[in-house]
DNA sequence: GGGTGTCAAGCATCG
DNA sequence: CGATGCTTGACACCC
């Protein structure tokens, strides 16, 4: 997400309200929005971007039957051509829903659907395997090596350009780094590492030879520099939960740890891009990033805003109407759709 | 136009 | 055993 831009890409409706026209309207407000993204992040020198799940609503649900892939075939070309020609990098990350190794067969079987779905908006899109998407083992149900049994046995019922693009985070709670890095022995999927997760759950690893070890499982050729996200708690909460705001101190530390192992950090942090331009500002000074791209001037906002994640513009563009010639000229376009 | 209950989906944990 | 959090809010209805 961007809170800095007046739109969003995660447009969506109720399943009540569904229709092929409220499909196509929002698929392409949502893509027309993940390009202004995309654009910014490349003023601002932000090369790597989680894509959202909710591109397209219901993408994967049996209600949908919308020929979206064939309908946004340009758009999504548009927007990996401009992924591709300024070396940006993409990953997704499909929630919590997506759970491989459920032991409940529909449950398996709508999230290979998810993983189909957002896999192939990256195919549409015509990124190679180094763009992931990036999933947990799922859940325990009493026993750790049933469990990640089960994953491996579906990961196997996978279609190969979903497998290629899996790679797994270890999580806070449920499997470790160690337990993904038994699954990477058993089937070759990359870990993705996450540092926070990794202080609230590990088996005594270090940070620096955690890092490396997750980075041992990424096949350059195939899968790229190790992805990893970053976050640290937040004071007072929850353990687990993510900070609002990057905490500098915290982060020049981790980069301590990260020595001089090459990664693409994913920041998990409230106040998104706010965040990030600070992190690239630090590493920046320490000649870890390039310097900014001609033009840039770092985005301002006040100790208060970046406190309440608050630096979206005052302004939000008003909700869309109920635009009934945008609707016309749809139909006119595209009269199979609304049979 | 602002406030708020609810939204496709899973799991583990809390009280 | 129902509510809660995860998480990235956003929709849709009420007033």
């Amino acid at each position: 997400m961007n809170n800095s831009l007046d739109c969003t890409s995660a447009s969506t409706f109720r399943l009540a309200s569904y229709s092929d026209e409220r499909v196509e309207q929002t698929v392409a407000s949502n893509l027309a929005c993940l390009k202004r993204i995309l654009e910014y992040n490349l003023e601002h020198g932000l090369m790597f971007f989680r894509i959202g799940s909710d591109i397209v609503p219901f993408g994967s649900h049996a209600v949908n039957t919308f020929p979206w892939q064939t309908r946004f075939a340009p758009e999504f070309k548009a927007i990996g051509d401009y992924i591709k020609e300024h070396k940006m990098r993409v990953s997704m990350h499909p929630d919590q829903f997506v759970v491989l190794n459920s032991p409940n067969p529909d449950i398996v079987q709508r999230s290979v659907a998810e993983l189909v779905y957002q896999g192939s908006m990256l195919d549409l899109m015509g990124l190679d395997s180094t763009a992931k998407l990036q999933i947990h083992l799922g859940g325990l149900y009493g026993d750790r090596d049933t469990a990640i049994a089960r994953f491996i046995a579906t990961w196997h019922t996978l279609p190969p350009e979903v497998q290629i693009r899996v790679v797994v985070e270890n999580d806070d709670r449920l499997f470790s780094l160690r337990d993904c890095l038994e699954l990477n022995a058993a089937t070759g999927i990359p870990i993705l590492f996450d540092n926070f997760h990794h202080e609230c759950l590990n088996n005594g690893e270090p940070m620096a030879e955690a890092l490396r070890l997750a980075a041992a499982t990424w096949q350059p050729e195939r899968d790229g520099i190790m992805m990893m996200d970053y976050s640290s708690q937040s004071h007072g909460e929850r353990r687990g939960k993510h900070v609002a705001s990057i905490e500098e101190d915290l982060f020049r530390d981790f980069l301590k740890e990260l020595g001089d192992l090459d990664v693409d950090i994913m920041l998990e942090i409230k106040d998104k891009e706010a965040s990030a331009h600070q992190a690239c500002g630090i590493m920046r000074e320490l000649t870890l990033l390039p310097p900014a791209p001609a033009g840039y001037e770092p985005p301002v906002f006040t100790p208060k805003q970046i406190l309440e994640g608050d630096t979206a513009p005052k302004t939000r563009k008003p909700r869309a109407k109920k635009d009934k010639s945008a609707t016309a000229q749809a139909e006119q376009l595209n009269p199979e759709a609304h049979n």
